[in-house]
DNA sequence: TGATAGAATGACAACGTTGTCATTGACTAA
DNA sequence: TTAGTCAATGACAACGTTGTCATTCTATCA
């Protein structure tokens, strides 16, 4: 047998109406469970609903309805399948459930590109509001963002527009207190790793790892940076060429997860995991099995989706307060790895 | 400033036909870049479009077209944040973005209830199909899937309906080589950690553990079962457990990769991750990088997606062949866990 | 009893788009 | 010149639903 082939075409309420002998619009009162049906009437029509399996089409209903809702929301992340994306996602959607709406979720490559055009496609879906993890910052994609006239909530980075709530959390703050703490333990040279230079959160732990620098009273060695660094593999090659330097560093800031995976590979495969102190950036699975533990600068992504999700529902909801600028703490959890001592 | 709000109205082609001086249809074939337009109105509605920054609506667009595409597909999960999960969604994101197709994503937390919502809420937006992993393997499902009336592709895991395309792995295969492998150095008492039993891919894993003892001979001790594993906490306590027998295995086939983790914790917390073999099913990030390094079962969850995802665009492209069903073999990677003999 | 209110139901238009078909006008061939 | 062809354009209906308003019917009150 071949698959499953469309209909000629799915019933509709036309169909539902002349099968129970009432008129279209007692139907639709019926689907949409307005008042006023009388139990009988209402009766016909649902036997005539199961009958015919009829199923609501959002598509046109929401094309005449009143609120243009069509409870969808579009999510554009840098990568569905990142750790820290997915749980975003998940609890994302969570909220959006408890809403019945349905999420659109589309991975960006931090690609501004491919990030136009995932907004102009949900655009086109009309979905009812956006949240988003912007690629890129310039205001190209700001103008494509307000074009939508819907609310839009960023989360883990922020972008150039000032009209849109966001949830964050102080990057900064956790790249200096990486960066102190590496140094309360006698380090001096610390070398830093880091996403696109471009993207918001990459930039924010970069002053963080500055500010930290100079909090502690120690020398910025441009040589020790290594900025966009784009994956595991990347990652682990700029820890090899640092480790190999005649003036290599003591320990390592490594500002994002796959970043800090690709590090520990690195140091395994060079039995170095021991004398090189590290602390990455976002708390990983596992991180607390490895040898030796892995010390991070830890967010919740989870409590991130959760509260951008509700952002997005206030404004849905008709709040029309002034933009939230929500930042979260992150939280140093010192498992080893980052208290390493300079040898 | 508030949050961006809604427009009153976005504009429409009527509009951008009124300000460019042509009739609704001529905006209507420049915008879907159908022959026969002069290139002097093309440019006069072009501009009309920019002027009022136009925006197709897919909906209305949609609902009268003939083929009734929504260039929309739903893919539903058992969770989205579970790393497998998430690289089969971003596996089928990227084929659905070669066919300028958006992806519904959703979690059906393997909740039958929860399941059949998602399918209801996509059949109500009219996808053009459905990717699934089934969590429910009942025929009530079956029915929901069917009214649909659109193409169906199963991956990962089946379901009892014989008109949909399929992707899965060997599970069967894939358990029974863990366990000959196990008992290859020198165990007897291997205990199996698996899934919720009703699930396909936790029942046929079982099954090939079943086969892999009464290859190797070795008698089954069902007191060395837990099924029902829901997640790394039920994992861990239920190894907690395992260990603390007085006849405890000596060796364990972890059948799903939150599990193996929970099991990595238990082993790690006992001390006993060297004395105690292991094999996981699927992958995971770090394994390579444990000690012992985790020996596994591995899939390739990219490959499934991206088979799953052609599957369905082939039958939207008008592919009529048999129903496919795709079996994928697994791979034992040997690392070390599951080398580990027997004391 | 007749007037009136209120509940139940339906007719019809409209949402923003595309399919169908008619109309216009320019060009070609006899 | 005239018939015929073809390309460009537009008028209109239709997709499946909901909003508005009119109509019908029953119950209630003076």
């Amino acid at each position: 047998m071949s698959g499953i082939h469309l209909n000629d075409r799915e019933p509709t309420m036309r169909e539902v109406a002349a099968l129970a002998g009432v008129s279209l619009k007692t139907v639709s009162r019926v689907i949409n469970q307005e008042a006023g049906v009388s139990s009988e009437l209402n009766e016909r029509v649902q036997n005539a609903v199961r009958q015919l399996n009829y199923q609501p089409n959002t598509t046109a209903s929401n094309l005449r309805r009143a609120d243009q809702r069509t409870a969808t929301i579009g999510l554009i992340l840098d990568d569905v399948s990142n750790p820290f994306s997915s749980v975003l996602h998940r609890a994302i959607e969570d909220v959006a459930s408890q809403h019945r709406t349905l999420v659109f979720a589309g991975s960006s490559g931090d690609d501004p590109k491919r990030e136009e055009e995932l907004i102009l496609a949900l655009a086109a879906r009309r979905v009812d509001g956006l949240i988003t993890v912007p690629a890129s910052r310039a205001s190209g994609e700001l103008k494509q963002l307000q074009r939508l006239g819907k609310p839009v909530v960023f989360v883990d980075r922020l972008a150039t527009i000032h009209t849109a709530d966001s949830v964050t959390v102080d990057n900064r703050a956790g790249g200096s207190a990486a960066v102190r703490h590496l140094a309360a333990h006698g380090h001096q040279r610390i070398a830093f790793l880091g996403d696109i230079h471009d993207l918001w959160t990459a930039a924010e732990r970069y002053l963080g790892y500055v500010e930290g620098l100079a909090m502690a009273g120690l020398r910025l060695d441009p040589s020790l940076v290594r900025q966009d660094v784009r994956n595991m593999e990347t990652a682990e090659q700029a820890v090899l060429e640092l480790l190999a330097r005649e003036n290599a560093p003591s320990a390592l800031f490594t500002a994002q997860n796959l970043i800090t995976i690709g590090a520990i590979h690195a140091l395994q495969r060079m039995g170095r995991q021991h004398q090189m102190a590290l602390i990455g950036f976002d708390d990983f699975l596992l991180a607390d099995l490895l040898d030796p533990r892995v010390s991070v600068i830890a967010q919740d992504p989870a409590r991130l989706g959760r509260l951008a999700a509700e952002l997005l529902f206030a404004r849905l909801g008709g709040d029309t307060r002034p933009t939230q600028q929500i930042v979260l703490p992150t939280r140093l959890i010192a498992r080893g790895s980052g208290e390493i001592p300079i040898t």
